[in-house]
RNA sequence: GGAGACGUGGCUGAGUGGUCGAAGGCACCGCACUCGAAAUGCGGCACAUGGGAAACUGUGUCGGAGGUUCGAAUCCUCCCGUCUCCGCCA
């Protein structure tokens, strides 16, 4: 959510906001509206004015003067209960209209229309030559018994999976491997500064609100019949933690690794990635989650090492991949700027997502009302940002088909090899 | 699932119809003392929003939404949340 003045001192800002990034949101109606909003609070509030100096005389005064005062202020209850009930309608459309405005993207956001324009801004590791055809993970990976699709969709329905022998154990390799890799300090070689955490993915409404899933992410949620929600990543939970908290500046840059189960209906792609487990309802993922001190500049810097804490792990696992900035179409609601890294898929001859790294300013924030106290004394809405560390089981898809042999098998990188206890699947 | 208690500022905690935006404490900020710090003393200090160059000032906010009343943190209803006891389960 923006700020009304921001928003109004700005109009030509979040206009140029919108149709960057392709939203449709009646901003001249909201300036009226809030216009409206405006005049009915300013009249309500001069009825209230003489509503409370009246109360006050009421208590002292004698007995003809409080009469007199009685009749006036029941005539000017009335007056007031229809100022009230013009403002809640007025309200109601302005709530609806404000939490469809998009926040700004940032100047180096290129244009486009669709994930189509997305711009490559680095590129590491070369593509793996194959002197035979390549196979895909599904068929890799059910030659070597670590997934069951058929029986995964006999279970789960569409896009169910499972995982078992080394598809489970790599899984659980992976997770420790990016827990070690985010534990150890910086000295260290690690990341540094990350606090691990399992969230919640059955998460209440409030959390989705506050991150920006809600309401406009509804159809892809699940929704339990208590009225929660199943996350889709574990940023709404990490990011629920602090909600209505003011924070401490000296805790300031807080870094959550946080861990959970993530479900997505995955309405609207119904013909897409139908195979394998690219695409599935119910996965897994390591996110950092990130607040930080409110300037342009910390957003800047702490997004740059988040995009760099992931690009150290594909690295590490010797993936190669790609780093594009997504045009203003591929961004959400509230973010200012997104890197996604795009991890190369030798069976589909092109890099895939797998991490996408995107700060929000107090987007996030000013709805989860997570606050910090400045220097100056003031509450001020920190900033939040996230990048997924990794997520699996899609991981798997780079990792089984960038190293699959001429006979099926698949090397291990050298940096799973402790975690897995062998080099090569077989 | 049953019964009960509770929800107040950044934190803690008083407050049961008007004198309450709210005592006290902690934290924080300023000043004094000090070579400096600690301790101490004095003062300041909720948030949001409207008006105003500013000083200042209007309004709202005591979990949320309604209601009673001229007037609600306080009374009533519903909802949400937390805690305790019992039950159930692991």
């Amino acid at each position: 959510m923006l700020d009304i003045k921001f928003i109004r001192e700005n109009l030509d800002v979040v206009r140029e906001a919108a149709r960057k990034k392709h939203v449709t949101v009646d901003l001249d109606r909201l300036i009226a509206v809030d216009g409206e909003r405006l005049k009915l609070t300013a009249a309500a509030e001069g009825l209230r004015t003489r509503q409370n100096s009246a109360s006050k005389e009421i208590v002292g005064a004698e007995p003809a003067k409080k009469a007199t005062l009685l009749d006036e202020m029941k005539a000017l209850k009335d007056e007031l209960q229809g100022h009230e009930e013009k403002l809640k309608g007025v309200m109601g459309e302005w709530r609806d209209l404000m939490v469809r405005v998009p926040n700004v993207p940032d100047i180096s956001v290129p244009d486009g229309n669709s994930d189509a324009d997305n711009k490559e801004v680095k590129r590491w590791g070369e593509p793996p030559k194959f002197n035979f055809e390549p196979k895909s993970h599904v068929e890799l990976m059910e030659k070597l018994g670590m997934l069951d699709l058929n029986r995964g969709t006999k279970v789960a329905g569409f896009r169910g999976y499972f995982l078992k022998g080394k598809g489970a154990e790599l899984s659980f390799a992976l997770w420790r491997f990016v827990l070690d890799e985010f534990g150890a300090p910086a000295s260290a070689g690690g990341r540094g500064g990350f606090t691990p955490i399992i969230a919640p993915s059955l998460v209440r409404k409030e959390p989705f609100m506050g991150t920006g899933y809600l309401p406009q992410g509804e159809e892809d949620l699940y929704k339990t019949q208590d009225g929660e929600y199943l996350a889709g990543t574990a940023e709404v939970g990490v990011m629920g933690l602090h909600m209505d908290e003011a924070i401490e500046k000296k805790d300031l840059p807080i870094k959550y690794l946080g861990f959970s189960p993530c479900f997505r209906r995955e309405a609207g792609s119904h013909g897409k990635d139908t195979k394998g487990i690219m695409r599935v309802h119910e996965f897994f993922k390591v996110e950092q989650v990130v607040l930080c001190e409110a300037t342009h500049e910390e957003s800047v810097k702490q997004h740059e090492a988040l995009t760099a804490n992931a690009e150290a792990l594909l690295q590490k696992l010797e993936l190669p991949y790609h780093v594009v900035v997504n045009c203003g179409a591929d961004l959400g609601l509230g973010q200012v700027k997104k890197y996604d890294i795009e991890t190369w898929v030798p069976s589909e001859k092109r890099y895939r997502e797998t991490h996408s790294s995107s700060y929000f300013h107090d987007f996030q924030t000013r709805r989860l009302n997570i606050r910090y106290r400045d220097d100056d004394g003031k509450l001020k809405f920190a900033h939040s940002l996230n990048n997924t560390a990794l997520a699996t089981p899609r991981i798997l898809i780079p990792l089984v088909e960038n190293n699959q042999q001429a006979d099926g098998t698949i090397t291990v990188p050298k940096a799973l090899q402790s975690y897995l206890g062998t080099s090569v699947i077989q």
